[in-house]
DNA sequence: CGTCGACTTGAGTTAACTCAAATCATGTGG
DNA sequence: CCACATGATTTGAGTTAACTCAAGTCGACG
């Protein structure tokens, strides 16, 4: 059902054998999402865990009137809905594909065993729950007790830190998929830009955002007020 | 350092053979803490973690301006602490006890090795990140997606399912700290209590709550307006 | 009985939201 | 190469949930 190469190439996999590999590959379905498809949606039963070949994926929240609240975005080599598999059978949240996606599926049967044999995925898994643990736990310091200018300020010390320290930035997402990774709305963060750029923290074109001023940033995401 | 049937009590370690436990049991530390006692601070270096025997502990953040979210609270059997093992080394949030509290310490490494042999602890392991992580999903969607007295109806409901679908619930947590957990403040908390009262959808007495109107509470967590 | 912590209430402020509309960007078919 | 359709982004005006600060009130315990 899918080549053995892409399984291989899969972290969460490393170092597995290749005979398992081979095993894994022959049980795991390579399927295709368009812009837009839905993968998953809350509530749907999770008979198995899905993982990034290609594209990305975004899983998000959904409030009754429509609001959105982006818990992550997943991209190549990253597996996503294992929660299902270890706790409440259901998954949690919706899951879509951003652009053109090749993901595979790997039935929750195809795991159980696996686990039990392999400690190093096991560990893998761990560490794997144990990061996004922390990520959630950051988001959740970031919407209780930040406004929108520190988790947005936030933000972009990330980004900045993940470019080795680069302050030239571009976004790799849309500005109304960036609100709802911060938890708010387009028209506020858009208005918040604004305001920052008005002040000289960054200087914002379109996609591309420079960080004018790094100390200021790192006040406002440490509780600074504007 | 600690007893072992102390050790052997926690569901973690549940079927764990004899002699390992005599071995957990002989590196953990048996520690005491006072109300009010900090157990670690975020940022602290993770050597291990921890297991409440007795009393409660609260895991929470803080802001700059003292503001506090609670993350989760822990009772007898339930570790903390685990994420800092298999992750980033550092404590995500703080952690202090409740009450008086007896807690059992163990170190780094007196745990690699458990893993690798047991698998029935790695399976333990990740259905508790899991259902953790299923939490902070929820909790994220609470402070994103919903108001306050939605946060509060979703809380009441969750401890009338904990109680068999009893109406009469008695908080185990004072009210401040109920406002902790909901993200929101004391003052706020209370105003919505008296809104709540008011419309007849609960009866409040002290920490002494009833519900009267359930659909009504339901509606609520749901998102639908006041 | 006085004190301390827990809780409530009042008044005023504000960050962020909603709704509506204008503007800009990009890509497609003519 | 232009004109329009579509989606992304910005701007404006008005509203509101929840916050802050300040001042009670309540209740239990020494």
């Amino acid at each position: 059902m899918s080549r053995p190469e892409d399984v291989a190439s899969i972290p969460l996999f490393e170092g597995l054998p290749g005979d398992e590999v081979e095993q894994l590959s022959a049980i795991a379905a390579d399927r295709s999402f368009r812009r837009g498809e839905s993968i998953f949606l809350e509530g749907d039963e999770g008979d198995g865990f899905y993982v990034v070949l290609s594209g990305r994926v975004k899983v998000f929240k959904l409030s009754m009137e429509g609001k959105e609240q982006t818990l992550h975005l997943f991209g190549p080599g990253e597996p996503f809905g294992e929660v299902a598999l270890f706790a409440g059978r259901r998954f949690p949240a919706n899951a879509e594909a951003l652009e053109e996606s090749r993901i595979l599926f790997f039935p929750r049967e195809a795991f159980a065993g696996l686990i039990r044999q392999n400690p190093s995925v096991a560990m893998n898994l761990l560490a794997l729950l144990s990061v996004r643990l922390r990520r959630f736990t950051a988001l959740i310091e970031d919407l209780s007790l930040k406004e929108v200018p520190g988790r947005l300020s936030a933000y972009l010390l990330y980004l900045s830190r993940q470019r080795q320290g680069g302050t030239d930035l571009a976004l790799d997402v849309t500005k109304a998929q960036l609100a709802s990774l911060l938890g708010t709305i387009p028209e506020t963060l858009s208005r918040i830009l604004g305001r920052m750029s008005r002040q000289g923290l960054i200087e914002s074109d379109g996609r591309r955002i420079r960080i004018l001023d790094l100390e200021g940033l790192e006040s406002l995401a440490e509780g600074g007020g504007f």
